[in-house]
Order: C-alpha cells, then sequence, then structure tokens
DNA sequence: ATAGATGCAAAGGGTTTGCACTTGA
DNA sequence: TCAAGTGCAAACCCTTTGCATCTAT
C-alpha cells in the first residue's frame, strides 16, 4: 500500500509539470522548492517506487546519470542535443532492425539514441 | 609523447585479442595477467588515452559501465544478450532515421542498441 | 497502532586524481 | 636526464542502505 506524502506529491508533480525526462538531481532540485528538507534518499525511493508501479519509464542515455519519464509515452526513442544537452523525445520508429541480427540471435527489444543539433542550437 | 611500456603493451594486447568490446575492469583482469601489480589507475589512464589518440572507441550501453574496442572497425552497432550479458558487434546500419528528426533538428550522429537472446542462450 | 515513508549519514560501486616513485626515450 | 607513466590511496560522483524518527492510514 502507497502513502500519499507531500514529498512524493512534490515528486510526482515534477514528472507531470516536465515534458522531458528528468535525472534525480533535477528532481530533488524541482520537487526542494516545494518540500522543505527533501532528501535525495527520497527521491531515489520515490523514482524506483515509480518505475516499479509502472508510472515512469527510465530513459537510459550512454555516459550519464539515468533519467525518467512517464511511461504512458508509448514506444517512442531520444534525441540529444550536443550543444544544449537536452533530451527530446522523438515520434515514430524504424523498421528492418531484424536484418541486423546474427543467425540465431533473438530480438527482444531495441534503443535508438539520435544526436545533434536541437532547433534552438542549430 | 607516448612511452611503450610494458603495462600498456599488455593493456593493448587485450584489447587486440579481445574481438569484443572490454569494459576497465575486464582489462584489469586481462592485461593484469601479465602485468605484476597492475593498477586500476594505470587502465584507466591508458584507455583514456588510447581513446584520445583515436585507437579505441567507447561502447556505452545504458546503465553499466562503458566499455571499448578498437576504432578500426567502422561503423557498426551492438547487441547485448538479456540472458549472458555479453556484448556482440552487428554488422550493418538502418535508413531513415532522419524522418524521426523534429523540424528544424540537426542529425549528426546515431546509436543503435538491440537487446534480446543470442546464438547461445536463444 | 503500525507499517510505510523520511532524513541523515555511512557505505558501495565505478572512475578520477594527488603524489612520490619508477622508467623509457 | 627528466618528463611520461605507474601504483597506491584518497577523493569524487552517483546511488543504495541502515537506522531512528515521523506520519498517513
Amino acid at each position: 500500500m502507497q502513502r500519499d506524502t507531500k514529498q512524493r506529491q512534490a515528486i510526482r508533480k515534477a514528472f507531470t509539470d516536465a515534458d522531458r525526462p528528468l535525472g534525480p538531481t533535477e528532481v530533488l532540485d524541482l520537487a526542494g522548492e516545494h518540500v522543505d528538507g527533501l532528501g535525495q534518499a527520497t527521491v531515489y525511493r520515490a523514482i524506483k517506487a515509480f518505475v516499479d508501479e509502472g508510472w515512469l519509464v527510465p530513459v537510459e542515455l550512454p555516459g550519464e546519470p539515468a533519467r525518467y519519464e512517464l511511461s504512458d509515452k508509448g514506444h517512442h526513442h531520444h534525441f540529444r542535443c550536443r550543444t544544449c544537452g537536452s533530451v527530446f523525445d522523438l515520434v515514430g520508429c524504424v523498421k528492418g532492425l531484424e536484418k541486423l541480427l546474427p543467425k540465431g540471435f533473438k530480438l527482444e527489444d531495441h534503443e535508438i539514441l539520435l544526436y545533434g543539433l536541437c532547433d534552438n542550437c542549430a
């Protein structure tokens, strides 16, 4: 049974307000504005709980801490701007990934990451 | 000016002998068999030097430590077996990634990761 | 009342760095 | 010779955990 604490309310709000994946530190900053003395352990535990219950999904970019976003976005991939570092959601996917598989391999999932310049930075 | 120490010789050998991406710990184990008292700092510094000089490229899988492989393999992607955890090189690529881009975005690079079962584990 | 949640601080895992010592060019 | 490279340990960053306290139910 989950409890509805003011800490988790603030953490949930950070994610619903954001339109992009958030990392634990960003969540601590955002939610910390509304909850005095919010601890990082609380943020980590809340995120873990939200992922476990399926409300959040991890967005793991190579070489940096995991970020998280709402799971109701459906299948999509991400774009990371090399100038400003922001991560954007992409719509759509590509076909033909199976043709990359060696013989005997079974494909279960995939991840596509695009890098470049975003609208603003281009 | 780079020096040809026995430590770096052993570390280079670990990469040339391996036909897969290696992480720092694996390198420490492999090269450590030939160099007594090899320190992890040495491995990290050597890898960093090899990447800087372009001999190695990082292979960063979400959620785990970076691995490294020879840069002369050309453009390719990777497959990670969910059972045994091994990482395999894939040949080929896919087209049509540009169509995922929002308007105004500029595509510079991309990464594709496939997950599933390898030949042995399937 | 009481089990879940919190905050703090300590502990972990992986990576980097400071520093004195070693060694290749 | 003498700067690059090494080994050790301490420092760092991010994340997890132990534990006493707090609080929603």
